[in-house]
RNA sequence: GGGAGCAUAGCUCAGUUGGUUUAGAGCAUCUGCCUUACAAGCAGAGGGUCCGCGGUUCGAACCCGUGUGCUCCCACCA
């Protein structure tokens, strides 16, 4: 068979992905085996996934494929968010550029084209889960808008309607005046701008030339004014009790009101009280009983109550009105300042605080499950103590939060009004007559449907229920089978907006958690540590990225370096890494393939019987000896960190496994002489070695294992869906063996390398050991691996030789060429300088009684094991200057 | 303003209850190799005041205090 020089990736991956899928691996139905359950987090269907979704794709595959592998019902849900906001304002820009005004459009028409965008943009999302080789069950895909999840978000807002959780009231709320819609708390993200303080000063009415100065960043508010405000205590102003004052510009009369609120020391101690468009001034303005006057409309353009510029934007007026307020010597000064200002998360345009009626949930009573819940344990935070803090002060300090949204993209608000406002809480709006006529004895009322939208987070938070029909069919067999969830994967920054929520849902719904593990991702930066942005354009694109290096090498590169809960300095040379294993594990199979080869035409031959099989054996007994345990000992090993879930680390361990040990030590051990052939029983010894290794490989790297699993011999299974064998005890003493033999073989190459020898030079190697026997079983393999033609034993130093010490014994290199004498004392020297160092430090710490006396057992053994291997060390090293001439 | 996390080789990071640590790995660097699996490779090597200071301890990269520098979260100071 012919194999090409380097593993391509391309064909392989569609071909197994094809038959994975064909062969419905990744589908999975109750059984009698556990469940091993994962949500994936639904990507927004606004775009296309990006590095922290691969990351986190990448993160879940790897434990659900590892599940599957071990004896686990595995079940990975696939879906996506409607993401109600960010979609809305999309579809509303690409229907502007169509040269659609969205406001020409019904709700249903709209809602059509919000659909096709949600269909090509959903296809696409799920078609690069399926290229970096995610093995999610596809016939169980979940939309948050499908009918069933439709419904059940319908039923959860009737149901804590019904039991008091759900209000509606007027409230300072977030608006994000490019959507027209109010926002969460959440939803605000603020960030540090200089702006600037304007001071204003106010006429007061006395009748005299009096004024009163206040500072403000936001001079085109002040229509919407209706006091000043002054701290009590302030003496400067104490005489101001009563009087009243003037609004540049447009003269309204406002009263000076005092309020220990006010910071006497910022500004000019004076503050300007615009109730309508600021928080801080909304509640002293229910406590001094004040007007409210709100000058700004929906769309952030300024409104009919604020007497002038009316129509125009907020920040063109602002421009406008200082223009104007200097003109009229209002503006007394100008300074520099930084501030913080909230931005939408979804649209990016600066929030408004504003006053409407809008929905709420009352979070304190939901909260409290959810905080005990991971406070003791039964949810396990990964890494905990970086997150445990930021989700239990969150929880105690929760806010009620504002669910409904101005939008037609998400679940429509089932609450109904009749012409007089009257308003009931119903699913259709047949129930809600009915109601009606209930409570106001009205038949067939005039019923119109709340025009808003719930948030989306109202539909994400019942995501690991719902995707098995929990709230729509409570207690069915897949919800009772699949939920809880065993772990769920996530980015560290939704852990409010979603974490935290869908444990309130799920104990408030199911009584029990909906996870029993949550892992938490870092953020994926470029290498500069900067955010991967858009705007930067350093995110790069997920399908190219695959094409040009293989999906495997893409999973590999994005796990290499990924600690969780850190973040993740994304560099393309990991991926090239990822690459090179690929080819490094190709080029083991071809190795084989070619021993297989030689093999098989020397059994045509008939040739076999004279291979000497009983020597070779025993001449690789060590070498699969060796192998055997040092693979056991690693599969133990990534056992250990798969339950940490320190995946990082278990790849960068299985790699070294099959790079080091595997293909430099092991393969290299067992290589027959040059067109040789290879003893059987060694050859199938090492297929299956390396089957099991690309089994171990398999949840990190699929499709390039899958392939050189088949490769290998004709499989009747795939490794996709085997098993993993209990692992085996470890024979530490043959690895500690291999340990020395490798450091033996590194020595003396290294004195090769410094005394200028080429590889092809063959040396004689002359061993000065106080046990032979520890010698016998690894001598050949030692003297092919440092090229030496003769090998044998000495009680005596060699004269004119190069000298290596390792341990406690002397390697003498004989060679026909000109030895640098010089060079080699130096070394010598050097080496003896540090050991009498490291001698007289061990000496210090065993003088000193007080460690003698304290220091465990085992470690004062391990200080006077160190003591007599220096000390001996020492005599060697000496004793080898002494030969030197 | 409050809180959390981080600081170890040029870079990215490991370092598990303080003692097999004379602090490791990968990448990068340097030296030598076109050795017939692999130059996207092989064989080697160099490289560190474990952020500064103080303390606890027989013993500190690790525990405590403090300073500095980053990062993130939360918060209504005009």
């Amino acid at each position: 068979m012919e194999l090409t020089k380097n593993f391509e990736p391309k064909a392989v991956e569609d071909k197994w992905y094809k038959h994975w899928l064909s062969q419905r691996y990744f589908n999975s139905k109750p059984n009698s085996r556990p469940a091993f359950t994962v949500v994936i987090p639904p990507p927004n269907v606004t775009g296309v996934l990006h590095m922290g979704h691969t990351l986190n794709e990448t993160v879940q595959d790897i434990l659900v494929r590892r599940a599957r592998m071990s004896g686990y019902n595995a079940c990975w849900v696939p879906g996506s968010d409607h993401a109600s906001i960010a979609t809305e304002a999309k579809v509303v820009a690409m229907l502007k550029e169509m040269g659609i005004d969205k406001n020409s459009l019904s709700r249903e028409e709209f809602l059509k084209y919000a659909f096709e965008w949600k269909e090509k943009y959903g296809s696409i999302i799920y078609n690069q889960i399926a290229r970096l080789g995610c093995s999610v069950d596809w016939d169980r895909t979940t939309f948050t808008m499908d009918d069933h999840y439709y419904q059940a978000v319908i039923k959860v807002f009737i149901d804590l309607y019904n039991k008091g959780l759900i209000y509606r009231g007027a409230r300072m709320i977030n608006w994000d005046s490019s959507a027209k819609t109010a926002l969460s708390d959440e939803e605000v993200e603020y960030k540090d701008i200089t702006g600037k303080l304007y001071h204003l000063r106010y006429k007061l009415d006395t009748g005299n030339e009096e004024y009163i100065s206040i500072a403000t960043q936001r001079p085109e508010t002040i229509m919407g004014d209706t006091a000043i405000c002054v701290n009590p205590n302030d003496e400067r102003y104490a005489h101001l009790k009563g009087a009243h004052a003037f609004v540049p510009l447009i003269n309204r009369r406002i009263p000076i009101i005092f309020d220990d609120y006010v910071d006497a020391a910022f500004g000019t101690g004076a503050l300007k009280v615009t109730p309508a468009h600021d928080i801080n001034d909304y509640n002293l303005g229910l406590k001094h009983n004040l007007e409210v006057v709100d000058t700004i409309n929906e769309d952030g353009t300024m409104s009919a109550a604020a007497q002038i510029y009316v129509g125009e934007d907020r920040f063109v007026a602002r421009k406008k009105i200082i223009k104007e307020l200097l003109e009229k010597g209002f503006l007394t000064k100008e300074e520099e300042y930084t501030t913080r200002l909230g931005y939408s998360q979804r649209t990016g345009s600066v929030v408004e605080p504003r006053i409407s009626t809008q929905w709420f949930v009352k979070m304190k009573e939901l909260a409290e499950p959810a905080l005990t819940a991971v406070v003791d344990g039964e949810i396990k935070i990964h890494p905990v103590d970086k997150f445990l803090a930021t989700y239990k002060y969150w929880l105690e300090n929760v806010k009620d939060w504002c669910i409904s949204r101005q939008l037609w993209w998400g679940q429509q608000i089932p609450a109904w009004y009749d012409e007089e406002g009257r308003m009931v809480v119903a699913e259709t709006e047949i129930e809600a007559k009915e109601i009606f006529n209930i409570q106001y004895s009205i038949l067939n009322a005039q019923l119109k449907q709340d025009a808003d939208v719930l948030d989306t987070w109202f539909s994400s938070w019942l995501w690991p229920m719902e995707v098995f029909k929990g709230i729509t069919e409570p207690g069915n067999e897949e919800a009772k089978y699949y939920y809880p969830g065993s772990v769920l994967v996530t980015g560290q920054d939704i852990i409010f907006f979603w974490v935290a929520r869908m444990v309130m849902a799920g104990m408030e719904y199911e009584k029990q958690i909906p996870f029993k593990d949550v892992y938490f991702t870092g953020m994926v930066r470029d290498k500069l540590g900067r955010k991967m942005s858009k705007q930067l354009g350093n995110s790069p694109d997920l399908l190219e990225l695959i094409d040009k290096y293989g999906a495997d090498a893409v999973r590999f590169g994005i796990m290499v370096s990924s600690p969780a809960g850190n973040d993740l300095m994304f560099d393309e040379n990991s991926l090239e890494q990822g690459r090179n294993f690929n080819n490094k594990i190709w080029n083991a199979l071809k190795l084989l393939k070619m021993w297989q080869d030689r093999q098989s035409s020397d059994v045509n031959r008939e040739t076999s019987a004279s291979t000497p099989h009983d020597s070779l054996l025993t001449t690789h007994d060590f070498a699969i000896d060796w192998f055997e345990n040092r693979l056991n000992k690693v599969k133990a090993e990534v056992d250990s960190l798969m339950k940490q879930f320190r995946l990082s680390e278990a790849l960068k361990t299985i790699y070294s496994l099959i790079w080091d040990d595997f293909c430099s030590w092991y393969l290299e051990w067992i290589k027959p002489g040059f067109e040789q052939p290879v003893d059987a029983g060694v050859y199938n010894k090492t297929i299956n070695y390396f089957e099991e290794l690309m089994q171990l490989l398999h949840p990190y790297m699929p499709f390039v294992t899958e392939e050189i699993y088949h490769l290998l011999k004709t499989q009747n299974d795939d490794l996709c869906v085997k098993q993993f064998a209990s692992v085996k005890t470890v024979d530490e003493e043959v690895l500690v063996q291999g340990e020395l033999l490798k450091q033996v073989i590194s020595a003396i190459r290294d004195s090769r390398n410094k005394n200028q020898l080429k590889p092809k030079e063959t040396i004689k190697l002359y061993i000065e050991t106080a046990s032979k026997e520890s010698y016998s079983s690894i001598e050949s393999i030692l003297s092919k691996q440092v090229n030496a033609d003769e090998l044998s034993f000495t009680n005596e130093a060699i004269a004119n030789a190069i000298i290596v010490a390792v341990e406690k014994d002397k390697f003498y290199i004989k060679t026909d060429k000109e030895l640098d004498t010089a060079t080699l004392k130096d070394d010598l020297l050097k080496d003896l300088l540090h050991q009498k160092e490291f001698l007289a430090s061990v000496k210090t710490k065993l003088s000193n009684e007080r460690f003698v006396q304290n220091a465990k057992p085992e470690i004062l053994a391990m200080e006077q094991k160190k003591k007599a291997d220096a000390e001996a060390r020492i005599r060697t090293i000496e004793e080898s200057l002494s030969t030197i001439s």
